[in-house]
RNA sequence: GGCUCGGUAGCUCAGUGGUAGAGCAGGGGACUCAUAAGCCCUUGGUCGUAGGUUCGAGUCCUACCCGAGCCA
């Protein structure tokens, strides 16, 4: 666990604000989240999520509602910041395409590329399909309307600038070649080789319909505002200005997006990356859809979760722990009240909140609520004492379930110990060492499973904290956290208070 | 139509050539520090189907079926 280690950046998509959050927004949040905190606790980090502002659909549904577009999402992303802080997400910066430090560098992209030759003027004629923001073939039409959404489309017909996407194709064919791990989850990556494959025309990026977005420097029409939003992720830390924050953190350790929008990410994103002179990321991670009752999520089904109202009856973070352990990450998986109540009464009120309030019972009961002495040598420090880094591996590997498997075999450790030490027959006996030896080292696992949950759970996690007598920092480095058993000086006062998980009727 | 990924115990999944696994749920038991929690034991699968390769296949090959998705 050395500090050397380049800083980490991490980014989510930013959210398209045409209405209010949904689950799958605050997941991918939340995934985001705990790559931060997990890299916090051993280099620096930076954590960007924001919002997508521009766009016909965004200039309509402001229209709609009788507001300027600029009030209309003035007023909306405030609670989509509600809910990241709702779910305790830390970032580090919440981008808006809208504010001046962004638009002034898009315009900059724009003409860097011109006067680079990667932008050139040519005409588009065809159909466009204003809601998914997307041009169609003709062939492509269902009937005459948007094959993605079923919406009417329009015929459209003007003077455009284009990307020269088609001069990367061998360098991007090369890259996936040279990098087979660069986009996950693997069938994302055949798809995008599959389209490489099958060749690449160049890019319309501007709009001359409307004109809600970055207006082309010195020329009329807005840019295409996908290629405003994907530049969010360089202009947030400072691309063209500050170079010493942009150095720091790019080329980005991990984007997270979902796996409808990976052809921007992992074909159109690098080769605009590389046109500035800029390196790809390191890693494109496309997760699944949350779905309910295998059922895709969708407003018209009226199925669609509040995660508002998750987090009020569950907890914020017991939402956090069921999404990051249910399914492996990338992989779609079943959301349903019921699965999240039966992760919720089995793992975090039965085996953690219980092996917390057990423990600091006993610790209360028999050494009157300070953690008793030391063993000279535990067995759990050679059985745990790896726990650390594997945990942290398999968490930036994004390997949450693993990892939360991983960390929960701790927990039932200490919860089979108890039991098979039988506490209350030592004190009766008289088996003062015996007894506090054991406490101690259920009071020492507790330590370490606070630290290690909290880059998953961290409001709960500081609670069961305060609940151990705060034995230092919860987020300090882990070379630190971990290094040996013991950390937790006896004689530290307790603080039992209420059950971590309550049960839920 | 082409391609990708998946189809293993009721549920969620692990298992990438060598005697079928885990967690949860279900059943039984002993205990009491604790949120009637925890602990111990336990029922349960012809590994989508049919062929093939191999001394040996959930694991490799072929075809097909089902589900999800990408491209046309």
């Amino acid at each position: 666990m050395s500090s050397v280690e380049r800083a980490y950046y991490v980014t989510t998509p930013i959210y398209y604000i045409n209405g209010n959050p949904h689950v799958g927004h605050v997941y991918t949040t939340i995934v985001a989240d705990a790559l931060a905190r997990t890299a916090r606790t051993f280099r620096p980090a930076f954590f960007l999520t924001g919002t997508d502002e521009h766009g016909q659909k965004v200039a309509n549904a402001a229209a709609a509602a009788g507001m300027s577009p600029q009030v209309w999402t003035d007023e909306l992303v405030p609670r989509w910041q509600e809910l990241f802080k709702l779910y305790h997400c830390s970032y580090d910066d919440f981008i808006r395409t809208t504010q001046a430090r962004h638009v002034e560098k898009v315009q900059r992209v724009f003409e860097q590329l011109h006067a680079r030759g990667d932008v050139y003027l040519g005409k588009y004629e065809g159909w466009y399909c204003v809601h998914e923001e997307t041009f169609w073939l003709e062939s492509k039409l269902v009937d005459g309307r948007c094959p993605t959404c079923g919406r009417e489309v329009q015929w459209i017909s003007e003077d455009d600038w284009f990307f020269r996407l088609s001069a990367y194709r061998e360098r991007l064919i090369e890259h996936y070649q040279r990098n087979p791990t660069w986009v996950q989850p693997r069938s994302v990556y055949n798809e995008m080789m599959a389209l490489l494959r099958d060749g690449l025309e160049d890019l319309s990026i501007s709009r001359a319909t409307f004109d809600w977005g970055v207006p082309i420097p010195r020329h009329g029409g807005v840019i295409y505002v996908w290629l405003d939003a994907l530049l969010n992720y360089i202009t947030a830390i400072g691309w063209s200005e500050d170079d010493a924050l942009f150095n720091t953190y790019w080329p980005a350790s991990t984007q997270l997006i979902g796996k409808d929008i990976a052809r921007f990410h992992a074909i159109i994103w690098p080769a605009i990356l590389w046109a500035l002179g800029e390196a790809a990321p390191d890693l494109i991670f496309a997760h699944g859809w949350i779905t309910v009752e295998g059922q895709k999520m969708s407003k018209s089904v009226g199925n669609v979760a509040d995660p508002f109202a998750l987090a009020q009856r569950f907890g914020a973070d017991s939402v956090r722990y069921f999404l990051l352990r249910e399914a492996a990450f990338g992989s779609d998986f079943s959301y349903s009240e019921e699965k999240i109540s039966a992760r919720y009464t089995s793992d975090l009120a039965n085996d953690l909140g219980n092996l917390l309030q057990r423990t600091l019972a006993m610790v209360q009961r028999y050494f009157g609520g300070t953690i008793p002495a030391a063993p000279a040598e535990s067995d759990l420090e050679h059985r745990f004492g790896g726990l650390a880094v594997k945990v942290r591996a398999e968490l930036l590997e994004l390997r949450f379930r693993d990892a939360l498997e991983s960390i929960w075999d701790l927990v039932a450790t200490l919860n089979r110990r108890i039991d098979e030490r039988k506490p209350w027959v030592l004190q009766k006996e008289g088996r003062r060492d015996e007894l506090g030896s054991l406490l101690y080292d259920c009071c020492e696992g507790l330590r370490r499973l606070a630290i290690l949950l909290h880059p998953v759970m961290p409001e709960r996690t500081a609670e069961m904290w305060r609940q151990l007598g705060k034995p230092g920092l919860i987020d300090e480095d882990w070379s630190t956290s971990f290094a040996g058993w013991g950390r937790i000086a006896a004689g530290t006062r307790v603080s039992p208070g209420s059950s971590l998980f309550p049960k839920i009727a």
